[in-house]
DNA sequence: CGTGTTTGACCAGCGC
DNA sequence: GCGCTGGTCAAACACG
């Protein structure tokens, strides 16, 4: 208890700290914007203007720069491929600090994500009005015939499907659930369970279950609808997920671009940190935004986005990403915790979105600062293991749940404090944020002196939270969890809210990158 | 007895 | 109108 006080002070510490120097790095962004005002709405106002409404701008305060992969991105994304990272790609970093400057524009001119997916979504609207759920005729009648004529292709209720590997059942979410049917579907002889949530006895929230003959260790969950109650923090990483996701759908199928930047941030920077792949499917036109790893369907009869968890793509198809490390096959899976996701030594700031990141994923480029976010994420953990098993501690991964507390924090104290990880992990944010940008690449606390060149990369030491990555280190876990989402939050975050999404974020937070310097990088 | 699962019936949407 | 399909209902059943 001592150390765990001693250790809780040193994070109070650390957080302290990182909250003064976010505030002050908020505030000279905040300059910034208003120096250049607009600047930062001009991606959206150009597309527009330009007859390209359909592009997805994810900016997040950032400005776009090159207009020429504007045509590529789309032709990429138009052709359904799968937009993946060339050599020749050159990133274009457009790091902003959350979508704070953005929040304003939705609750002026457009409406927020959020609400457009409980305009569009009729379980929301139930949730207000306490009838039953599946209100699906009675959504018609709420919207005039603007809305309707510019939101029919959203009526629809938006899905997210999450497909993993998973041995068991059903994947543990951390929601309790009830299976209320169950039906063969056509072409797949593996039968499709029905679920709905019981946490609360209206909670509109159902669930598809479905596995497939090809590979029937892979688990497809379709999860829709919103929690209309508060969610127990194992469940809210999921929620959030879906509800994020979802919220990204309809304002990308509805509101086009502006609508999108908060939910889209989060699902993004949580998502693509962490490896997921996204597959957006629509049967309204296709909505080109442009997401890593991404490709557009329209087989869907509802629009879905699915979150692949049963690849690594950044580790298999961009293996010169990883640098010295073997490019192994790094499943998410192997990892996956959706019932256990307790704090884990995470900093709070970083799971209530304080510190959240916003990810501008720019359409002009088909490989993009976010993949190597991921690659940082990956870096860690590769370390991580590569630690472990230097220490003959563990050998694999599956034995890291049962690692002693202690032995953990060992670890990770060793492994921050390790050169070599600090300067992998310095050249990989390195390669994102570009040499010139002096004193942006900061991450957290302040250990690790900047150098001369302006990569100014600090480490935190006990509170990096390369611990978040990993399971707990008590209990069994099921083999259908993941981390991908290791923040804790609170219940009521689950409920869709434009900035409550922000949790989503991982932990890294970047100040706005200085627009004359290296923002071009290649990731080699 | 309460809770959850199973499973056939039922309903609505859609295409022909 | 008809058949197909996906989704839901609810009675029967299982289990602790």
């Amino acid at each position: 208890m001592g150390e765990v006080m001693e250790e809780n002070q040193k994070l109070r510490m650390h957080l302290d700290r990182v909250m003064k120097e976010y505030r002050a790095l908020q505030m000279q962004f905040h300059d910034m914007v208003q120096q250049e005002p607009n600047k930062s709405s001009s991606t959206i106002s150009t597309h527009r203007e330009t007859g390209e409404p359909e592009l997805v701008s994810l900016s997040l305060g950032m400005s776009s720069s090159d207009g020429k992969k504007d045509d590529h991105f789309s032709r990429k994304t138009h052709g359904k491929e799968k937009v993946d990272n060339d050599d020749d790609d050159k990133e274009v970093l457009a790091l902003g600090l959350d979508c704070k400057f953005e929040l304003p524009k939705y609750q002026e001119n457009e409406p927020s994500p959020t609400p457009s997916l409980e305009a569009s979504s009729g379980e929301v609207k139930e949730e207000e009005g306490g009838k039953t759920w599946p209100p699906k005729n009675s959504l018609k009648n709420v919207r005039n015939e603007e809305d309707e004529v510019s939101q029919q292709n959203s009526v629809k209720r938006a899905r997210v499907s999450v497909r993993v590997r998973c041995d068991t059942p059903t994947m543990n979410d951390g929601c309790q659930w009830r299976k209320y049917g169950q039906k063969t579907a056509k072409g797949n002889p593996c039968p499709r369970a029905y679920y709905r949530c019981t946490v609360a006895p209206n909670c509109p929230v159902r669930k598809q279950v479905q596995r497939y003959a090809e590979d029937m260790s892979i688990l497809t969950t379709t999860y829709e609808g919103t929690h209309n109650h508060p969610l127990p923090i194992s469940a809210t990483a999921m929620a959030s997920t879906t509800s994020a996701a979802a919220s990204m759908l309809i304002s990308g199928s509805t509101t086009s671009t502006s609508g999108l930047s908060p939910s889209v941030a989060s699902i993004l920077s949580s998502a693509s940190f962490n490896g997921l792949n996204f597959y957006l499917s629509d049967n309204t036109k296709p909505t080109p935004i442009y997401l890593p790893n991404s490709s557009l369907s329209s087989s869907s009869s509802c629009p879905t986005i699915t979150l692949d968890l049963t690849t690594s793509s950044n580790a298999s198809s961009h293996p010169s990403k990883l640098g010295s490390f073997p490019p192994r096959s790094y499943s998410t899976i192997q990892n996956l915790n959706f019932s256990s996701l307790e704090s884990n030594a995470l900093p709070l700031s970083w799971s209530n979105g304080v510190l959240g990141y916003g990810t501008q994923a720019q359409p002009y480029n088909k490989n993009q600062n976010i993949g190597s976010l991921n690659f940082g994420r990956q870096l860690q953990e590769a370390h991580y293991q590569s630690y472990l098993q230097k220490n003959n501690s563990i050998s694999n991964s599956s034995t890291q749940q049962s690692l002693p507390a202690d032995t953990l924090a060992a670890a990770t104290k060793a492994i921050t404090s390790d050169p070599s990880f600090q300067s992998a992990l310095a050249a990989a944010l390195t390669s994102i944020i570009g040499p010139g940008t002096s004193s942006t690449a900061r991450v957290l606390g302040s250990q690790t002196a900047a150098d001369e060149s302006g990569h100014n990369l600090k480490l935190i030491d006990q509170s990096f939270p390369i611990l978040s990555s990993f399971p707990p280190s008590t209990s069994t876990v099921n083999k259908c969890t993941s981390t991908f989402l290791s923040s804790s939050n609170p219940p009521s975050s689950a409920n869709s809210q434009p900035g409550s999404l922000m949790f989503l974020s991982p932990s890294l937070s970047f100040p706005t990158p200085n627009n004359n310097s290296t923002s071009n990088v290649r990731l080699h």
